[in-house]
DNA sequence: GAATTGTTCTTTTCCGATAAAAGACAGTAT
DNA sequence: ATACTGTCTTTTATCGGAAAAGAACAATTC
């Protein structure tokens, strides 16, 4: 009848990392402002501290006594938030098979599978129904549309049309925007992971998605920023069920945003233009091809989606 | 601790005036479809019109005893659901003066004065923040980001880019699609509505809602049509405290709408674009002009914002 | 006297319970 | 045979409460 306490179990084991790497530990307001909580939850983790050994804590003085041990972490499933427990949940029934689009969602049935109080659920699939992967009929419901190709050809369209307008602000930045030195901080990055590829080509799509999150910064506009979630959300789990091929991918992907990430350098729109759209060309292809084919004719939507990337909207300024 | 009555306090009210205009009802499953309720809610409305003497009620036949009068119907605050009353509680805060950007949404509070649950109000904020005017804090409270200068400029700008592509998909729609009869309609309804302005002027902002959100359609794409949602709100709630020269706002508005239609009806895409802009330009322009000017180093994404448009997007194919 | 700690109060997060509303199914009327 | 009604089951919407986490303030320490 009350919250779980996985921030607490969270930042204690985050926390015994700080302590094994520097031997002793900060202030408490210092901790919480490192460890992302408040002081109350730092003070809660020094004690369990000074209970199992790990440290003397008196005031101000907060000494190792031996290093931190696998035991002394608490384990992963516990140190998951609530969100974060019916996320993954979801989304593995959602993936994992025999989601039909159509299908109805039960909160009760959600809940008591996955071990939770219904409010958590209800108040997920609320967040949820940003993604456009559920809908809610009222007073009833919540019906699944799936994760279909039709989906994929959407969100493809609106990220599209972001993108390539984010990009062309952030070529149009001043020269002294913070964004051009994280830039090229990130086009080391891309440099040093294409270097040893063969065994860090899983760290990619890390990379990938502070790239993207910096181009759409530059759009200062929070819708746009903000849809990025949805195309993070999808990459993240669907990447994660489908692993087919996932090195040559990757490798192309890296190779694109060095082109790029150069092009931005250059300022020059039209090129800016042409490096974005053959990466998001290649994204969009990339993520159609794993999602399986189906009858078109059940989907009205995917056949027109497609046909409208064909429409030449007449030339002129943005409005 | 249970949910309302207000969806059949509600479905009541609707159907004592199918009564009146009928003088008999039809049978269950048919009111229910009407009403948009479940039979279930029908049979409790019939229970108490049959207890208040409104029909006699015995199996299929249900005839009117006496016409409803004004104290058969519930009082309108027994009748909105609980979103709809926190959402209103929470844009008249909003709106109606003291309330600054930067400043904290306190979940207990609110829902105290609002005489709701914690649940309630939290599920609201879920559900209002993807309109980006509020944001989470982690393990925290919700900080109001306001109605700004910078709102507006974001939202049109966002605006612009989907009706613009969805105009364009409307115009390229086959000539048997059901939306080019309900364009006609909608046309004639301007018309209508043109004749009888003096006095329906105040008519407008449905029927404006119903042409964009037919237009927003044509784009066969969920998350252009959802947008739709957030300017709706704006909309409705901005224009709801703000009547000042609301007549030719509206008559302005109309007078494009035709041109915007006619230019649908031309299937020229050049035509199309004109229109369109056109209009989303007065419609920016109207909204910039009612929000206050504020400081404008306060808010830098206005500014860049602005710039933004001028930037010239070299021509092309949609990718 | 500025930062840190000790203490207390507030707010968020979450669960279980319950009435309203939806939905299912069998029986009945046309 | 089809559509409607009567009855029963399932599911959603909402509240109150309790523990975790945050935040504010007073008392120390360097």
């Amino acid at each position: 009848m009350a919250r779980g306490n996985n921030v607490y179990k969270e930042a204690y084991n985050r926390c015994l990392g700080l302590l094994g790497a520097a031997g002793s530990l900060a202030s408490e307001p210092e901790l919480g402002a490192t460890l992302g909580v408040s002081r109350t939850t730092v003070r809660l983790i020094l004690a369990r501290m000074a209970e199992t050994g790990l440290i003397s804590w008196n005031k101000r003085d907060k000494t190792m006594l031996r290093a931190p041990c696998a035991d002394d972490y608490f384990p992963t499933e516990e140190t998951d938030s609530l969100s974060q427990v019916i996320e993954r949940s979801f989304m593995r029934r959602l993936l994992a098979g025999g989601a039909e689009p159509g299908m109805q969602i039960n909160e009760l049935e959600l809940a008591r599978e996955i071990g939770v109080g219904t409010t958590g659920v209800r108040e997920f699939l609320i967040r949820f129904s940003r993604f456009g992967l559920i809908e809610k009929r009222r007073n009833s419901h919540w019906v699944l549309k799936g994760f279909t190709r039709s989906f994929a050809l959407e969100l493809a369209e609106i990220r599209e049309m972001f993108e390539l307008r984010s990009a062309a602000a952030f070529a149009a930045l001043p020269q002294d925007d913070p964004a051009w030195a994280e830039l090229d901080r990130l086009e080391a990055e891309h440099h040093a992971l294409g270097r040893a590829f063969a065994t860090r080509f899983g760290e990619f799509s890390e990379l990938d998605e502070r790239f993207h999150r910096l181009v759409h910064g530059a759009s200062l506009n929070r819708f746009i920023v903000d849809f990025y979630d949805v195309i993070a959300m999808v990459f993240h789990y669907h990447y994660q069920w489908n692993k087919a091929g996932e090195r040559l991918r990757n490798e192309v992907a890296l190779q694109e945003h060095l082109a790029y990430i150069a092009a931005l350098k250059s300022r020059d729109p039209a090129k800016v233009y042409a490096a974005c759209r053959r990466h998001l060309k290649s994204a969009r292809d990339t993520l159609l091809a794993s999602v399986p084919e189906s009858d078109i004719s059940a989907e009205p939507a995917a056949k027109h989606a497609e046909s409208m990337r064909q429409i030449k909207l007449p030339a002129g300024d943005p409005v």
